[in-house]
DNA sequence: ACGGTGACGAGAT
DNA sequence: TATCTCGCCACCG
């Protein structure tokens, strides 16, 4: 069973510059139906010390709401730490994204 | 204890 | 390509 915490310790792994969306993070925590509650976890967190920011959809896409200032916010702090970002405000995945390997590795 | 609530993702239209 | 639907399940009151 996954709970937030394991979100958040895994989360909390993803080096500066790297992102790694919330089905992959389900998956390496081997629970791969549960994008959705990686989302809510996230979404739900306080913890300053998770950089939720470095988490995505599958696309690449930002969050909607994400937590003060939304979709700009964590584009800017993507931004700050070096990740490439596509003309459409999306992460290039190619580049910035974490393979299921590097992340159970971590 | 039980049901509403999502920062998902894949498939269908 | 853009929307829509639906399965998924931990959390909280």
């Amino acid at each position: 069973m996954m709970r937030f915490r394991d979100v958040y310790r895994l989360v909390r792994q993803i080096p500066r510059g790297r992102v790694a969306s919330y089905g992959r993070i389900a998956a390496a925590l081997g629970e791969p139906r549960q994008a959705r509650v990686v989302g809510w976890a996230l979404h739900v967190n306080k913890d300053s010390g998770v950089p939720c920011h470095r988490v995505v959809a599958e696309d690449g896409r930002l969050a909607d709401s994400f937590a003060h200032g939304g979709r700009e916010a964590q584009y800017h702090l993507l931004q700050a730490e070096g990740a490439t970002l596509l003309d459409d405000g999306r992460v290039d995945l190619e580049r910035s994204g974490l393979s299921l390997p590097d992340l159970e590795a971590i």
